[in-house]
DNA sequence: TCGGAATAATTAGTTTGACTAACTAACTAA
DNA sequence: TTAGTTAGTTAGTCAAACTAATTATTCCGA
């Protein structure tokens, strides 16, 4: 029986988060493109385009941060940036066909990993890892 | 009902673990200890003194990095280095007094964001999440 | 016993991603 | 028109990750 003493499970979902993203490094690597930058991409593949403001409060940066990235992304081809025409201040980001393809390619050799030891577990185990990715995404609204 | 395709499965938890740690990081800070530092701390306090190749493999970090690390926790009076008495290569890690003290009142702090609102979380929604971080350790072994 | 290989730790150098500060350009309201 | 606000960019700094190189110790085979 999982201990439910919400102290005790920040304890153990803080600690677990940490060895995870490590062990996942290796095959992200094999990407050529970081894990912070395949997550904004994630973003604006899945999410569509978007203001760069809007993109770094997503991935929880600065927008410093999420400039400096996208630029990265742009300089690979991954992304295009374009002037908003309704406020030309702002840029929209949005991801181009060769950033899809790294995508879809990256997502398969990224989660290999995982995938292979996420196979081996029960129905049981996988749903609830899937249940509680959910919850983490609200815990980190 | 969750979806319990493993690559779906890895996805969701990737994208969550990454989220999750970004959300934590402002708790971290006030503690003026880093993410990394109270992890290998942690490893230390719960786990006992061990080498720095044996902690640097628990947090999946090369030596040289934790190296680094370790030394700054002992500049900061918070694990304390020996020479291992049986290999006089080998240094023996430990935490120390003020380390504990900081484990404790830092543990608290910085799962204090995390921990109000796992508690607003139902029953199973905690239990599905400690189950969830058991699986997620072994995943990352 | 001795020498070479292996091992444990440390340091230097590099890169990336996070932040803050400063700046420019555009927008909005008075 | 002007002052304040907002969106994005750049420069500088720092921490954490890596690799490469180095030093000291240990181990093992000849």
């Amino acid at each position: 029986m999982a201990r439910t003493d919400s102290l005790e499970v920040a304890t153990a979902l803080h600690r677990a988060a940490i060895r995870l993203l490590r062990t996942v490094r290796v095959a992200d690597d094999e990407t050529g493109v970081s894990a912070p930058k395949l997550s904004a991409l994630s973003v604006l593949t899945f999410g569509g385009p978007r203001s760069l403001k809007s993109l770094a409060g997503a991935e929880q940066v600065t927008p410093a941060t999420m400039s400096k990235l996208v630029s990265d992304l742009e300089a690979d081809g991954l992304v295009a940036k374009r002037i908003d025409r309704e406020d030309k201040r702002g840029v929209c980001i949005e991801v181009t066909a060769n950033g899809r393809v790294l995508m879809e390619e990256g997502r398969k050799r990224r989660l290999a990993l995982l995938n292979k030891r996420i196979a081996k577990l029960t129905r049981e185990e996988r749903a609830q890892l899937a249940g509680a990715s959910a919850i983490m995404m609200r815990l980190a609204e």
